[in-house]
DNA sequence: AACGAGTGCGCAAACGGTTGCGGTGGAAAA
DNA sequence: TTTTCCACCGCAACCGTTTGCGCACTCGTT
C-alpha cells in the first residue's frame, strides 16, 4: 500500500483534492469545519506531501549543490558542516558531489546538478578547472554560482576566501619577527590558483623583507606523504631552513611527519608556521603557530552570499573571510 | 528564456511529443530518419532532461539519503568520499544530512528523505537513538534502510560494521602480548552502542587474560579535548597503566596531546594503541599501532548492501568489515 | 482484390499537488 | 420579491515526460 495523497484523504470525504490542497494550508476560502476534518484524516492516515510533485509543479526543487574537489579530511567537513546547517535553515537540502579533482567530474556533476534543477550551486573548483563554460549555462538561467575557497577569478561568479596573498604574507613577517630569515615554503597542487596565490603572498614578503628566494626551500606537494618526502629532503640540504610555512593543514601533517622522523627540534632548530583551520596544529608539541583559516566561517558565508543571490539581492564579487594569527610555542 | 523540453522539440519538427521522447532513446518504433532529426534538434538546443519530471513519473528519485550523527574530520569523511563514488557509479545521487547527535534531528531528516522520495537510505545513528520507528515508515513502504558503523541491533534493519567486540579484544590481546598488564581504555559516548560494544570487547579480554578492570584506568569522552583531559587525570594517577587503548582516532588525538604534553614517554613509561582509519595514527613519532577500521570499505559495503536491497537480492543482516594490525612502534 | 502483418506515429492519460475561475446556495439589502 | 454579496467548494488545466492503445498506411501473400 503506497504513501497517502491529497486524492486519498479527498476521497475518503467525499471533497475534491483541490479542496484538501486548500484546507492544508489554511486558506481562507475553506471553512474551519472542513479545515478541522481534513487536518485529522491527514493526520491519521500520516500523509506526507510529495515534495518531488510539488519541486515539479513549482518548477522549485528546493536543492542546493556542492561541489567539492575531494573529500580529505582537513578542511571540506567544517566546510560541508557549516553549508548543510545554512541550507537547512534556509528550508533546502544539499546535494554533496566530487569531482575527484578534475575538469570532466566538475563538468559531470554540473550538468547533474542543471538536470535535478538545483536553485544554486557551491563549487570548490578542481585543480584542473580554467574554463568555466559549464558554469555559465546555469547562469544564464538564473541559477546563481558561488566559487569559494578554491577558486576562478573570474568576474561572472561572487567568490568567498580569505585573502591568501596577505594571510601568507602575514604568516612569513610573524616568522621574520621571531628572528627567522631562511624561510621555507610549502605548497599544494602548483595548478591551484589558491596556492599560485599564497605562493606569490610568500614571495612578495620575502622579497619586501629583503630576503632571497630560494627555489630548493620552495616545494608542492598535493599529499601528506608528498609532503613528507619533500620535507625530508630540504631537511638534509646542506644548506638548511631555520623555519618552514606550510600553506594548509594537510601538508602540515606531511612536514611534522618528516621532521618528527628526522629528530629535528621544533623550534630550536626549525620553526613552523601554517594555514590551518585549527585542530591539527595542536596534535604536536609544541604546538603549531597557524592563521585560523575557519572552514566553517567560508562555508557559512557562502551560503550566505549563494541565498542573498537567490533572493535577488546585489552581492559583492569578493567576500573575505577573516583570519587571525594563533600564537604558540612552534615560532 | 526556459530550458528546451520535448515539447519545443516536438513543435519545431511537427511531431508529437511522444515521438521525440521514444525518439531520444531509440525506440524500434521510430524510424531511423526521425531519430537522427531529433537528436539533431535535442543537440543544437540543449536539451536536457528534466530529472524532476521523469522521477515524478516514474515515482523513483534516483536519490540516496545518507544521516550522519556529526561531521568530524576522522571517520566520516572517508565514509562519505566512498559511499558518494557507488552511488554516483549507479546513477544515483546522494543527499548528506547531519543529526547534530539528536534524536529529533534524526527524525527529522528521516522526514526529508521520506518527503523526497529517496529509495534508500544509510544511517549513523545519533548517541540518543534506541527508538527506530521513524525508519520503519520507510520500510513498510519498501525503501531500504542500511544501518552502518554506528549502529542499533535491531533485526528488523541490514547492519554493516566491524565486529566491535572481536576487534577490541584484539587490540587488548596485542598490549598483553607484548608484556603490558595495566591497560588504560577510553571510549565514546557511553550512550552509543559502538562504544558499549568496543568497551564490552575491553573488559572481557581483561577477564579472559586474568587481569582487573580498574575504573579509573577507564574513561569515555565524546571529543578530543575531553579525552585530552581525562587522560591527563589517568597519567596523574599513582598507579599509572602502561599501556592505553583508544577506541578511535578522535581520542587517540585528545590522549596524545595529553601524553604529549606530559612528557610521558611512548612506548617507553606508555604504550598505545587503537582502533583507527590509518592516517592518524602516523602523525607522531613514534608511529601508534592500530586495528585498521577502514571508513571507505565500511561506506562501500553499506552502500553495496543497500543497492542489493533496492534490487530485491536478500541480504544478510550483519555485515562484517575485515579489520587487520597495523603494528608500529608504539607497543 | 481482399487480407494479414508489420511500420511509424499520434492521442490522451497519468504521476501529485496547485490555482484561476466559476458556480451554488443562503442570507442580507433594496 | 428581487438583487447583491459572500462564504464555500468543485472543475479543469498545468508542470515535463512516459506509455498503452489505436489508427493509417505500406507491403507481400493468397
Amino acid at each position: 500500500m503506497g504513501r497517502i495523497t491529497v486524492k486519498d484523504i479527498a476521497k475518503l470525504l467525499n471533497i475534491n483534492p483541490s479542496t484538501v490542497s486548500r484546507a492544508l494550508k489554511d486558506h481562507p476560502d475553506i471553512s474551519k469545519d472542513t479545515i478541522d476534518k481534513v487536518k485529522q484524516v491527514a493526520k491519521d492516515l500520516g500523509y506526507e506531501p510529495n515534495l518531488q510533485a510539488i519541486s515539479f509543479r513549482n518548477r522549485k526543487s528546493r536543492l542546493i549543490g556542492l561541489i567539492i574537489p575531494d573529500m580529505n579530511m582537513y578542511f571540506f567537513p567544517a566546510v560541508i558542516k557549516a553549508i548543510e546547517e545554512r541550507v537547512r535553515a534556509e528550508n533546502y537540502n544539499l546535494l554533496v558531489l566530487h569531482s575527484n579533482n578534475s575538469l570532466q567530474g566538475e563538468q559531470d556533476n554540473t550538468k547533474i546538478c542543471d538536470r535535478l534543477g538545483v536553485e544554486g550551486l557551491l563549487v570548490s573548483v578542481s585543480a584542473q578547472s580554467e574554463n568555466m563554460d559549464h558554469f555559465e549555462e546555469l547562469t544564464e538561467r538564473g541559477v546563481p554560482v558561488v566559487l569559494f575557497d578554491r577558486i576562478v577569478d573570474r568576474r561572472d561568479f561572487p567568490i568567498v576566501c580569505i585573502d591568501d596573498v596577505q594571510v601568507a604574507k602575514k604568516v612569513v613577517q610573524h616568522l621574520y619577527d621571531r628572528g627567522f630569515r631562511k624561510i621555507c615554503g610549502a605548497f599544494d597542487d602548483p595548478h591551484l590558483s589558491i596556492s599560485k596565490r599564497r605562493r606569490k603572498g610568500y614571495e612578495l614578503k620575502l622579497k619586501e623583507l629583503g630576503l632571497e628566494i630560494r627555489p630548493e626551500w620552495i616545494f608542492h606537494a598535493d599529499s601528506s606523504e608528498a609532503a613528507s618526502h619533500r620535507m625530508a629532503e630540504v631537511l638534509d640540504l646542506e644548506d638548511r631552513p631555520d623555519a618552514v610555512f606550510s600553506m594548509s593543514d594537510q601538508l602540515l601533517v606531511g612536514i611534522m611527519q618528516a621532521t618528527l622522523a628526522s629528530g629535528v627540534n621544533i623550534p630550536g632548530e626549525l620553526a613552523i608556521a601554517c594555514i590551518s583551520n585549527g585542530l591539527v596544529p595542536n596534535f604536536w608539541q609544541p604546538h603549531i603557530t597557524y592563521m585560523h583559516h575557519s572552514g566553517e566561517e567560508v562555508g557559512a558565508v557562502a551560503a550566505d552570499v549563494l541565498f542573498n543571490m537567490i533572493r535577488d539581492k546585489t552581492v559583492a564579487h569578493m567576500n573575505w573571510v577573516d583570519t587571525h594569527l594563533v600564537l604558540q610555542a612552534s615560532t
